[in-house]
DNA sequence: CCCCGGCATGAATCATCCTTCATTCGTTAC
DNA sequence: GTAACGAATGAAGGATGATTCATGCCGGGG
């Protein structure tokens, strides 16, 4: 038998895995998509350059997968707010809030993933973060519409325009230092809700305690 | 006296700057921002890859130029709408129709100057178009909200806000072939409609006879 | 203990484009 | 006609950054 992948050796192959996409992950926090290069992951990580290849075909794998991983955070996040309220418009409600609280906190690491210019390739394999969030919207929405507490409308077309009044609002803007004064963030926060929700047709969702006031989550690099 | 620009030479000098914008223009709209690049274009242009640099310092501020003329032809065409509307209001609804259908029907440039990936340095100087527009908008908003027609909210943010939410809905979705079916677009352009106004607080705009059906403009490259 | 094979290395390679510049061309003034 | 000068040329230069590969290393199997 001439090699056998140790159980030790499979632990260190998924260790470094995790520690290239936590680089990645960090590094696109902290200098966005630009500073999101192989050499600097990779000298994150505590490996060479040309290691990262052999645990991601190409860079564009490599925003792939840390575009998947970092969906499905917000995805458990969103459904988790949306599970917790009473019914179908206020889990909307608590999930565009939810959404928006978070990408304003990690502001860097959302424009990264959503706005930021990169190169095409990179770009196609980034989608499926925008593409996760608006299907989770959509499946909110059809819910409300089913529940008809919501005017008919096209769901899949309302959800990513709803998705792309939040991430214009919140980080399309030449905005000011928001994190630097939390109440002012809480503000906008609330009010892209509101915003949101009135385009869907949700009339005063002030007054029916649609909106609440969330904590600000912290700023987390998981991976 | 050593030399003197004849009228005709100045004329040859103008024609070709507009010849480059030109080209850089139908490049973009064929094949988006990573096709915009200096050697097609003066090639376009009839001209050689050097030349364009007597033009233009450099290929950002080609972009920017062509972004700032872009967004002036886009301003120009949204406030003649909202000027031949009859209130604060209907001029909003129709200013949002007219960018969501000019948008949707030159949606490759659209889409090149808003959303597209290129170098940060390159996006820098096309910030210019969306800011423009949002501008247009939130002076629109401010409007509405001084007639008393809106409640109260941010102009600042919603104009942003709703700028994104049209956009989004209109090209950041895997849309299908909606040129294919001028039913199709229109119908998707008065959706959007619905929606922002919807957002900014307006009740029932359909009923209002707020959206109108506009014909959907030919596309056109105009530089 | 020694051989083998997969893993890691990181400098070199490759590709892409923007930008420059030595040279040529065309036009103007005399 | 020709000297002078700006304009045009386009091949070469330079920068960036992904990807590869010849080589060395290390741990597992016998």
């Amino acid at each position: 038998m001439p090699y056998r992948r140790t159980e030790n050796v499979v632990r260190r192959l998924a260790a470094r895995h995790d520690a290239i996409m936590a680089a990645a992950c960090q590094i696109a926090m902290e200098g966005g998509m630009a500073a999101l290069q192989i050499a600097p992951v990779a000298q994150r990580a505590g490996i060479a350059t040309g290691t990262v290849y052999r645990y991601f075909p190409s860079k564009a794998d490599l925003v792939a997968a840390l575009a998947a991983a970092l969906a499905d955070v917000e995805i458990v996040a969103l459904e988790a707010a949306a599970k917790a309220a009473p019914g179908p418009l206020s889990s909307l409600a608590a999930a565009i809030t939810t959404f928006a609280a978070r990408a304003l906190v990690q502001r860097r690491l959302a424009f990264a993933l959503i706005c930021e210019p990169v190169e095409p390739e990179v770009d196609r394999a980034r989608l499926c973060y925008r593409h996760a969030l608006a299907s989770e919207f959509e499946k909110l929405i059809r819910r409300a519409l089913d529940a008809g507490r919501l005017p008919a409308q096209d769901a899949a077309l309302a959800a990513p325009a709803l998705l792309g009044a939040v991430i214009e609002g919140l980080i399309g803007t030449r905005a000011p230092a928001v994190s630097a004064e939390p109440g002012q963030a809480r503000a906008r926060v609330q009010m892209l809700t509101l915003f949101a929700l009135r385009a869907l047709g949700v009339i005063d969702a002030r007054a029916r305690g649609l909106v609440v006031q969330t904590q600000l989550p912290e700023p987390s690099g998981g991976s």
